[in-house]
DNA sequence: TCAAAAGTGTTGCTAGTACACCCATGT
DNA sequence: ACATGGGTGTACTAGCAACACTTTTGA
């Protein structure tokens, strides 16, 4: 299922034209876990296939014999989300010998891959894409509001999805969902990431939420602000005056 | 380089005797960095492989189409130190596109495999081992006196190496060290882990050596005692007597 | 009795928490 | 003036580090 997906990432791009099985290294995929953040929630993107029904899954895609496997995410993100310079991290990688579709779901891939080029994906790739695969999770973190999710021919349509609301996803996806969660959490406080998820400017009021949203739990707002404001990385710009009668916040913007 | 390493674990065992690439996952490798504490210090086994000069590798293998990745860390491992239950962590991927073997080293590996088998390591068997690998990197702690390392055919010897005094390793494999020594580092503190490293029973000064090996700074010995006592994982035994002119310290057993 | 090192107690610092209070803003 | 929420100051607490001290052991 890692692999069907990855099929779609690359009809969207140069590489599906020439889409050749030797080019990648096989039985090893990557998925990636793209956090945004929205309406005081985080959010995984999500796509939803168009081989079956109730079908979603992780973006994924493959790796090039020509490039790393970070290079291969970054790619594979762009391709995904139009953007460039995504902060990325790979978390875990994942390889359980049941890693495998098994032969329901291999002739809905087989009949979705043959419907669009029966050429192109003959017995041989279908193999490929449908054998054991071991993958290497990524989590990506993006300002929602500028990805611009590129759908690819067999989906219907990618989805932010609030991250406690994840339908089952295909194969294992809901548990590297999970595991990407928690490299998430632990690293949000030890690294300064999570400024990542969030537009150029904010109030410290939205920084908290999105702590509370990624912890799943509340912090005070005056000691949350000193925490945060004590590890001197943010530059303190005007205020904003929402209308809303109270003080106006300060803007905060991430040192670079 | 990863791979030749493996096919030397191979010819230890059982799977040696059949060791057909197709049952393999091919262009994706395991190696382990097996860490063990003597003489106040932090060891790495690592082996010299009689190929060439001076090279020296870290213990890998790679993994069988039937087995999960962490089945197959497992078994490596056991064909290494012949020890079962091994504590045991995967930290990270490495996918650099440059991990594969130049030409020269190629040609050794090719001679020397051929010099062993040359029915069994043909052209494709030599292809398949010398082209661009991807590894999951596992670190292990264990008791360094219950190891008795198995030396393989491609080997002159295993050697228990201080990890700051480790030769240049092939490929890769210096950097891997460097990264599960980091993982290792902040595990330490947050799991309890350091105890897989020393005997069934220890005395406090022994933890603190340990702690003071992997971190590379020193501890005093009170606040040291008062936080690890804190955790309430060890029992206390009676005491050690070494005849040495000295109050006897006592003996701990970690709890399980 | 002494040296060496084990083990414990005391104090002070710092980081984090809880609480209280004042300030800006638009109605 | 007042309700609303932003922002800051103060007191309390827990965990950690530095230091001093007592205890055990064998020569």
């Amino acid at each position: 299922m890692v692999l069907t997906l990855s099929i779609v990432v690359c009809m969207n791009t140069r590489i599906m034209d020439k889409f050749q099985i030797e080019n990648y290294i096989a039985q090893l995929s990557i998925d990636c876990v793209i956090f945004g953040y929205k309406d005081k929630q985080l959010k995984v993107l999500i796509s939803k296939l168009s081989f079956g029904d109730n079908l979603w899954s992780l973006p994924g895609g493959y790796i090039l014999n020509t490039e790393s496997i970070d290079d291969a995410a970054s790619r594979i993100l762009k391709d995904r989300t139009g953007l460039d310079n995504i902060y990325l991290e790979q978390f875990k990688a994942f390889g359980g010998k049941d890693r495998i579709v098994d032969s329901e779901y291999r002739d809905l891939v087989r009949s979705g891959l043959r419907k669009f080029d029966s050429e192109r994906f003959n017995d041989e790739v279908i193999d490929w894409v449908t054998g054991r695969f071991v993958c290497i999770g990524y989590y990506a973190l993006v300002d929602l509001n500028k990805v611009e999710p590129k759908i690819g021919e067999f989906e219907e349509f990618l989805k932010w999805k609030c991250i406690e609301e994840l339908p089952k996803l295909t194969h294992d996806h809901n548990e590297i969902v999970a595991s990407a969660h928690q490299a998430l959490r632990q690293n949000l406080d030890e690294k300064l990431i999570g400024f990542n998820l969030l537009p150029e400017t904010f109030t410290m009021r939205e920084v908290k939420e999105l702590y509370e949203a990624v912890h799943d739990k509340e912090f005070s707002m005056n000691n949350f602000q000193k925490k945060i404001l004590g590890l001197n990385v943010l530059d303190r710009l005007g205020k904003k005056f929402t209308g809303a009668q109270n003080r106006a916040p300060f803007l905060y913007k991430f040192k670079k």
